[in-house]
Formats: C-alpha cells, structure tokens, sequence
DNA sequence: GAGTAGATCCTCT
DNA sequence: GAGGATCTACTCA
C-alpha cells in the first residue's frame, strides 16, 4: 500500500482525478488512532465556472482559501451547522479544483467509527454520506487547509479497483441552487454499493 | 416506502 | 441577519 503522492493532486482534469480516487483508501490517524475507508461515492467540483463551487465566478474568502493553494490539501468546512464535509484540493496554485469525498465503506478502525459516531452497531449508515464520513474518521474543521501528504490525514492506493463497469456517474447531490450547472456529471459512485449515499437528482 | 420538517452554527453580506 | 456541497426521524399512506 502506497500513499498517494503530490503529482497525483496537481493535474488539470478534476474530473479524472475524481474517477480515479474511486477505491482508493482515505485515512486519519488522529490521538493514536488509526482509521480508514475506501472512497465509494465522490463529486468533483470544478473551481471559478461552476455555479455549484464554492470558488464560484473567482469567489475567495478566508473559508475557501485553501481551494485557491496547490493540489494535495484538505478542505474542510461547516454545512448546515452541522456536517462537516471533507474535501481533496486538487490542481496547482490559483486554480480552486476540490473534490468532496462523499461515502466511503468502513475498513480499519471500524470500533473507533462506532464510538465516534454514537452508534452501536455497523450498518450501511455509518460512513453514508459526506458528513458521516468526516464524523467516522474524525476529520473536523479545525482540519482544514492541512496537507495530504502529512501523516495526519491522507490518501492511499493498495492497488485494490473497482470494475470499471461498476462506477457511474450522475448529477451531483444537494446543489440545486447551481441551475444547469446542478445537471452536471459530476459525481462518481459505485453501483449497488450500499455505502453511496442520496438519490441523484 | 415516500415525503417533509427540524436540527444548529459558521461565514459572508 | 440569512442561508448553506446534509442527515435523520417521523409522519402518512
């Protein structure tokens, strides 16, 4: 199992790089404790011209900062007062790539998840959707803006894949407000995983 | 099984 | 002061 390196983050097509994390394992070690998933369901969030980003139209603020730096880093923020939604910067300075990791299925430390979360068993639930995952594994605001290439939070390739004819594509979730640009292709997931989350819409 | 309301708080206007 | 890249639980059928 290899961590994935920077060269991985820093290209040009968002899209690409979405479809390519599709199995790749997403993990933290944070206080002693390691835990990980693989990445079932993601959405690619294609910086300045798309109507759902953030860094829509060149918007820059103090949250969104990190999306405007080099590939390789994690965006981290707030949604609803609630959720906290985990993001992979990708591309080179000055252009705001992300990719919002949105359903992973549970591999080690899956105990910890359990405690983490408040739950007593492992369902389908449990890493369903963006802000599940960041609870499972810890991920927090406070997160945000650290690199991937660190030892805190990271990504990695144990070569395992997904059959191509089992990732699928459809509109991204919850970004109605995005006009045409909510019809997008912009998510990827597996089919008949039962950790993909919401209902394309 | 499907649809809807409520939670809850940081960020930007 | 408003609203958001969401989730869950509860209602009703």
């Amino acid at each position: 199992m290899k961590k994935i390196q920077v060269d991985f983050y820093r290209r040009e097509d968002v899209l690409m790089i979405a479809r390519e994390l599709m199995g790749k394992l997403l993990i933290t070690k944070k206080e002693g404790i390691t835990t990980s998933g693989r990445i079932v369901e993601c959405e690619a969030y294609n910086g300045v011209p798309d109507k759902a980003s953030h860094a829509f139209g060149g918007r820059r603020t103090r949250r969104n900062d990190v999306m405007y730096g080099d590939g390789g880093f994690a965006y981290v923020y707030l949604c609803y007062g609630i959720h906290h939604l985990f993001n992979v910067v990708t591309n080179i300075r000055g252009t705001p790539h992300a990719i919002l990791i949105r359903a992973i299925e549970p591999v080690t430390g899956i105990t910890d998840m359990l405690i983490r979360t408040g739950k007593s068993k492992v369902d389908s639930t449990l890493t369903r959707g963006p802000g599940n995952v960041s609870k499972a594994l810890g991920i927090h605001t406070n997160d945000s803006g650290i690199s991937l290439l660190g030892n805190t939070i990271f990504l990695a390739d144990d070569s395992f894949k997904f059959p191509a004819g089992e990732i699928h594509s459809s509109a991204r979730i919850g970004v109605d407000y995005a006009e045409e640009d909510a019809f997008l292709p912009y998510r990827f997931y597996v089919k008949d995983n039962p950790y993909v989350s919401g209902k394309p819409r």
